[in-house]
DNA sequence: TTGTACGCGTTATCAT
DNA sequence: ATGATAACGCGTACAA
């Protein structure tokens, strides 16, 4: 029972090698003779050695194979969100190609004992969403030095972002609600701002939430007049409270919702059933995201397929890429239409 | 524009005073006159450096502040169930005393490159779930003199475990409701080994999930006959098709189904309704979890609220008190029998 | 193919 | 309160 564990030299000495020699070995960097090589996995097995100590090799290569994640909310809260955990996913597969391993921060201003954004040992960072706290973040990585891709964000000049055709993508899900003969039409949106109060927007409300801000812009190029709702949050409760208030007026109930997520729009589609409404029949529902909603069956959703997977993973890449010195541009990705079983035209009075 | 990143021994050459004297600045770890603090920081400031590479203190120091947590399948997987995503949260919580962040990391047994469950730059591990890989994931922290936490999961001797009390939680509720006069029961299982078929279960098949195994254990005690139809994962859409099988045929539906989450009860409960059958009048429906589950609202699942959160905290805290040298204990959780609206006394016919 | 020499950037210890 | 010194464990020129 050694009092300490065995270090490369020790291994070298056992296999009687030098130092070095061991270290190609392990690392594999250098040809080395076969038996030489054996003699030292030997001694390795021997003295309980399980190979490089990572702290040191990471100091030495002066990498440590750790990309941060940097998230401005709880992680149980961001992943309770199917389009982030579908992200991640993306995230986790584009930094492989590098060998990299996520680690999970969490940036909320406070000062904390280390590792914090500003202390951890990370090779590059990905900035997740449009909160108010990424323009710190993204200084506090910048100041570091540290190569940096944004996802669905504001950042400033010269950070690579991988962004989304909200608006247009919003505009061509209201355009086919339009031709469907759909002239009574409500949004439900996502929250306007940091406040998350439910409730109608007013014409003249600031929306300070990109994602928000852009799909409504969308629809609204098709739909100028329509009365938008805001949720509380994405999730299918949420949805059904927006369209429990959408439908509670049986004399005032638009002929189709456009919602600004699948959660939402289930919830919506919830709210109908329950309100005696049939969908598609007496009110089409349209989502946004594209994600499997788990309960919705069989309705399939008439939705913006977001490429979510493909968006981590291009913001794997990216970091990836600037990792290994080349400046990526950053990536503007597009949704796809899908026609589901939620719309159809309006019925005729 | 220098070539290199400023050091410390720049920053303290820049001030006129030592590395050392330095490194206390911004360590804090001794008393400093605010005079040399100024200069220093002035210095700091004035040359770009943000503070200690992570990497060089983290050699020195024989301590990265990286908690890896373990998972043997897709990250974008093990996060779609909301206990995980709960556990995670605990665990973020649990070492965050001693101010660690978590790396995912995934050993899927492959020889990846680095950094790799085996060349992680990590102090402590924890293991998630009863997989296979388990044992192969363990033996190599184990190897490696690594604290590991593995929880809900079958581990060696000397590794503490957060364990859950699955058999008697599932039995109190089978107990509750055979005491509301329930003698037709079915029950709703997880997968019951890695081939995930649904179907029901044989008397004298094998459940190699432990999970599975035990809260089927726990409910067999009450109802030794109750027929098991396995799905082939948690979730609402695998609890419809299951409640579907069960109220295919209106002779033989039961009165009462255990499920053995919540997921699958929200959708033995959606299957119910499609059936014209009414919850809890013409049946009751029991989960396990105590999740919230998206979508299930006006619905107020009886179940086991289990201490998704405390176990990830546990595990958080245990490992933060091994990687501090002492050696905790296993922990074992209790759930909470929560009564809710899904359950009532059968018809009488 | 193997060994020598050096430094990666920091911090703990101890002396001043 | 500050400074000198010595590791921490490794990888990689470069020489042999």
């Amino acid at each position: 029972m050694s009092t300490r564990r065995a270090t490369i030299s020790d291994v070298a000495r056992e296999a009687g090698v030098s130092a070095s020699t061991a270290s190609v070995v392990f690392s594999g960097n250098t040809p080395t003779s076969e038996a030489t090589r054996a003699r030292v996995l030997a001694a390795a097995a021997k003295l309980g050695y399980t190979g490089p100590d990572p702290r040191a090799a990471s100091l030495r290569r002066g990498r440590s194979g750790i990309v941060g994640v940097v998230f401005d909310q709880h992680l149980g809260t961001a992943f309770l969100d199917p389009v982030t955990t579908h992200m991640m996913d993306g995230l986790a597969d584009g930094v492989s190609r590098l060998g990299a391993a996520l680690l999970l921060l969490r940036d909320d201003g406070e000062m904390v004992r280390e590792p914090s954004l500003q202390t951890a040992p990370i090779d590059a960072a990905v900035l997740i969403g449009c909160s108010p706290r990424l323009r710190d973040s993204l200084e506090i990585v910048r100041a570091r030095g540290i190569p940096v891709v944004v996802v669905e964000g504001d950042a400033g000049p010269g950070v690579p972002r991988v962004l989304l055709d909200n608006v247009e993508a919003q505009r061509e899900a209201a355009r086919y609600v339009a031709d469907l003969g759909h002239r009574d039409v409500v949004l439900v949106t996502l929250p306007v701002d940091i406040e998350r109060r439910r409730g109608w927007i007013a014409d003249d409300a600031v929306v300070s939430v990109h994602v928000t801000a852009d799909r409504l812009a969308g629809a609204r190029e098709v739909f100028p007049q329509a009365p938008a709702l805001a949720a509380a949050g994405s999730s299918i409760d949420e949805g059904a409270i927006a369209g429990r208030a959408i439908f509670a007026d049986p004399d005032r109930r638009p002929t189709a919702v456009i919602a600004q997520t699948d959660l939402l729009a289930a919830g919506v589609i919830r709210a109908a059933e329950e309100a005696g409404l049939r969908v598609p029949l007496d009110v089409s529902v349209t989502g946004f995201d594209g994600v499997v909603v788990d309960g919705l069956a069989p309705h399939v959703l008439t939705t913006l397929v977001q490429p979510a997977t493909a968006k981590g993973r291009a913001a794997g890449e990216a970091v990836s890429a600037m990792i290994e010195g080349s400046t990526p541009a950053g990536l503007d990705l597009t949704c796809v239409f899908r026609v589901g079983t939620t719309t159809a035209p309006p019925r005729t009075t």
